[in-house]
DNA sequence: TGAGTGACTGGAT
DNA sequence: CATCCAGCCACTC
């Protein structure tokens, strides 16, 4: 089980139509305060494979664009808005609305692999 | 093997 | 709001 490995295992959990920051998935992968770790695991993920790197963006709510991506930041635009997925003006998705909201038991997990008691926090992402 | 780098974040300004 | 900055660490020469 490596790093990236859960990574690909919290982002493979996101649903359609809806998206997660780079924080939040670094957090339930065990990997708080390191969402570069995520970002560098995305941009290594194959189109081909079954992982829907498109449901993951910044924090700002907005898509990151890179040249190293070769386009594929666009790609994910489209992708999201054939999900449902609105686009603001600026080029931004609604959080408050599409953020997903993991569930407790894939929270607990991820306070598992933290080493946590688990101090009872839901509220952050509700 | 060590320095450079990046699909980022949160707090301060 | 937008910027700037330091912290983070796997990966690449």
């Amino acid at each position: 089980m490596t790093t990236y490995d859960r990574i690909y295992a919290i982002v493979r959990q996101i649903p359609p139509g809806q998206v997660a920051t780079y924080g939040q998935v670094a957090e339930l992968a065990g990997l708080i305060g390191k969402p570069r770790l995520v970002g560098y695991a995305l941009y290594r993920v194959d189109m081909a494979d079954d992982i829907p790197w498109q449901r993951v963006i910044n924090a700002k709510g907005e898509v990151s664009h890179s040249v190293l991506r070769n386009g594929t930041d666009y790609l994910q635009r489209a992708i999201l808005e054939e999900e449902g997925i609105e686009f603001n003006a600026k080029g931004r998705v609604d959080l408050k609305r599409y953020r997903w909201r993991p569930s407790e038991a894939l929270i607990e997990q991820a306070m598992g692999v933290m080493g946590d008691g688990g101090d009872g926090e839901m509220g952050r992402w509700v």
